[in-house]
DNA sequence: TAGTGGTCTAGACCACCGG
DNA sequence: CGGTGGTCTAGACCACTAT
């Protein structure tokens, strides 16, 4: 049971956002200073601050120094996506994974990638080609490149037992992502690679990979059909 | 500049998380108390736990209770998705935003929709389809289907000046949403509504909405080509 | 049941930024 | 410049759970 005499963050977040929800304050609108409210609500003040920042990261509220915070006047959807690595998505699924090197070869890198990257010049890179499988049908194909200046030990690395997937997850944490979602129809090549018909719709998830603003890896990961991303739950 | 005398929670955060970089901690290793990391950085227990909080909404590192911390075993690329109103979107992008309303039934919510809400039984709800478009070309075709008895008012409300999508956003907040993300070929209905040929790939968006575990909303949101879902930036 | 993270408090000072 | 949010501290107690 809860001590009812001492009041938690959180239920000062969910009164102040029941404070909105009825209208008591509308979008754009400025509300109470956190020692106001802390003093209405007989708690500290950072018990108050720390609801409100809860609300803030929800996107509920803006808060800035000296502008006091206000209603978020256009609000938004936001959401936590989780992307496992590969091989633990498809075991989680109850799914025996496999993978297989499809292609290895350094190229100079196209625009496509220089752009992900936000690079200017062009640069030579690893680019390496791989489908993960589940209980030996395909999944997900993945067509990956690798800055070798920032990620040396890939060059001389034995691909087809571990993935680079794998490998750089578990070896390359990294201080910047960025994702890229969206569909794509399958041509002829991959409609082979994925074992599915032309033109099938398929689901893309571009994802590039910074430490300290070194690029580490893009990779545009091509699910299946029937792949599906999902989030709460 | 920065006082170097005192150490910032980030700076705390920082400090561990090259520690688990760095190979020092591996996935799944435990790390020290908050008290002891606090002691040998000189610096409160709170402000370790400030870190370790950050630490642990990142997916670096596990919490618990008794248990102590751990390094994660399982790595996940961890990413906060932002979904405005399709109104804003369009207007961020320099479109000019219409929406025209396609079609308005009551129906009984079929499975796909029982099963979004995890329902055990049919249920009349109130169907919305509608067309979203960005300098009168269409951009996102919404297939909405809303609880009446959760959102009376929707019952006589005219449609065709404010959108259901934005006056749902507007004035029934939810607190809980789960999202489902997919690709999906354009049967000839849809071609036709969003002005391409059938067959082509369309990036889909599946959203339920509740409030307090009374559903709200459930919309696929069906995007004509080209449409891209993008985080960080 | 004991160990560890989670939270609350009261007070202080800092950092940012609107007027 | 002054007001407001952001953070740090030291201490206390609570809540969960591994052992």
């Amino acid at each position: 049971m809860n001590n009812t005499s001492r009041l938690s963050w959180k239920a000062v977040r969910d009164e102040i956002h029941d404070a909105i929800l009825s209208g008591r304050y509308g979008p754009g609108d400025r509300l109470p200073r956190d020692a106001d409210i802390a003093q209405e609500m007989s708690c500290a003040r950072s018990t108050v601050q720390r609801a409100m920042q809860d609300l803030s990261d929800s996107g509920i509220v803006e808060r800035r120094r000296k502008g006091g915070t206000r209603v978020r006047a256009e609000p938004v959807t936001r959401t936590t996506l989780d992307i496992p690595i590969t091989r633990r998505e498809i075991e989680q699924k109850g799914g025996r994974y496999t993978h297989q090197l499809i292609r290895r070869t350094e190229q100079t890198a196209p625009r496509r990638v220089q752009a992900a990257f936000e690079l200017t010049e062009p640069r030579l890179m690893l680019r390496v080609e791989a489908l993960h499988l589940s209980d030996a049908r395909p999944y997900i194909f993945e067509d990956r490149w690798i800055d070798l200046g920032t990620v040396p030990e890939m060059r001389d690395m034995d691909l087809t037992t571990q993935s680079a997937n794998e490998w750089l997850v578990l070896n390359k944490p990294y201080s910047r992502c960025d994702l890229r979602l969206y569909a794509q129809s399958a041509d002829a090549q991959l409609a082979e690679l994925l074992d599915t018909t032309v033109g099938a719709a398929l689901f893309v998830i571009e994802r590039a990979t910074w430490i300290d603003s070194a690029p580490i890896t893009t990779v545009k990961s091509i699910a299946a059909p029937g792949y599906q991303l999902l989030t709460g739950t």
